[in-house]
DNA sequence: GTCTATAGATGGATAGAC
DNA sequence: GTCTATCCATCTATAGAC
């Protein structure tokens, strides 16, 4: 993985992203060191501070990028017209597609918000609301159109984010199911889950259940 | 925190397994040094070494302990008997108050699983296939009897589990909801995701979405 | 922009007294 | 079982030559 040495500016900046990214993905934040991210680059691990301050500021650059790409893409993707169906598929559809397409970036965008400091923390947090809110807002419309029958629509927006965010975790470009068919399947899952009105099958409350989980704490 | 110098044998292990989750939660596994964590135990930080051989120790029997707890705590609340429906439920409720009842041990589980070295992480992987297995179970049976709709249980257990277990990541005691309140929205949303059959509400193909999302690269 | 060299701090782990 | 003291490795960040 080492490049040429006496390398320069842009491409070492393009290459330090790069590497980052991955031992980022690879070891977290904390467990990553410089050393390493400069031998993955070919370069001495002092050159690295041309690139950036420190290495928090690195670790912050690279999810802000992130995110901007993400609001960036989903308001070209997004219906600004249609059902709300029609709506809440063409954002699973994105997302799907994003996810899929950059799953280390994601991932460290949701495991290493806690390696972030207050100050940068606070502006991704905000940046994350702001994706969480238009889906919202696609639930809010399906309800009040009648196409959604949804309990309530902030956990609904929880759980469909969490749900397609998990894709993550798992899908390997080499596995049984393509992109499409991914897209295909959890469009379904999602409309099905925003539609239904999922009416309990068991009456009873669930309360001994709780009780058992606490016996074994 | 400080504990008082001097106490002694099983009184210092719970000591150091409730600090050692708080502070893995909060800070990490790569983050936690062993001297944060003597100091909040109240001891030395060469104690430690009476209590578990290394750090990596520390972090295999955590989570070994956790996923046994978590077996144990599910084979007692599955039913074996009933509609697939009916035991899909017992399941969300189980899961639901486990994952809230202990946010900082499920989440540690989940993001910490990088940390553990190769032959640990065996070990624990597989004790996770074994509790996908048993949703999975529910899944096919509903499929076979015609309860439910999915069109791929393997894709449903894992959208699920992602469902269920963000749940960790944002409920808070103080917060809006209940427990049975959280349990029965995400009993209905499961329910509604694994009969409906969420048909697509525009047939045109994807593909466009995603050649938009990969000139943003 | 890259290199070498190093300061200064912190980490995991061990040894031996009590 | 706990303490003190320490070894040795590794880390981030900086300084200055080329």
């Amino acid at each position: 993985m080492a490049r040429i040495a006496g390398s320069s500016g842009p491409r070492t900046e393009e290459a330090i992203r790069r590497a980052g990214l991955q031992l980022l993905y690879t070891h977290g934040y904390a467990a990553m060191s410089l050393r390493q991210l400069a031998a993955e680059v070919g370069i001495q691990q002092g050159s690295l501070y041309n690139y950036f301050r420190n290495k928090q500021e690195f670790l912050f650059d690279l999810i802000r990028t992130h995110m901007q790409d993400l609001h960036a893409a989903l308001d070209a993707a997004l219906l600004r017209e249609g059902s709300a169906a029609e709506r809440l598929q063409r954002f699973v559809e994105f997302h799907v597609a994003y996810h899929i397409e950059r799953p280390q970036q994601v991932f460290i965008c949701y495991s290493e918000l806690r390696s972030l400091e207050p100050d940068n923390l606070e502006v991704i947090v905000a940046m994350r609301r702001d994706y969480e809110r238009k889906l919202g807002a696609i639930l809010d419309l399906g309800r009040e159109t009648g196409e959604f029958q949804l309990a309530d629509t902030r956990m609904g927006t929880l759980a469909i984010l969490a749900m397609l965010s998990g894709i993550c975790n798992w899908y390997r470009p080499d596995g049984r199911l393509s992109t499409d068919a991914v897209q295909a399947i959890f469009t379904g899952m999602v409309l099905a889950l925003a539609r239904g009105e999922g009416e309990a099958a068991v009456q009873a409350p669930p309360a001994p259940l709780t009780r058992l989980a606490a016996r074994l704490r």
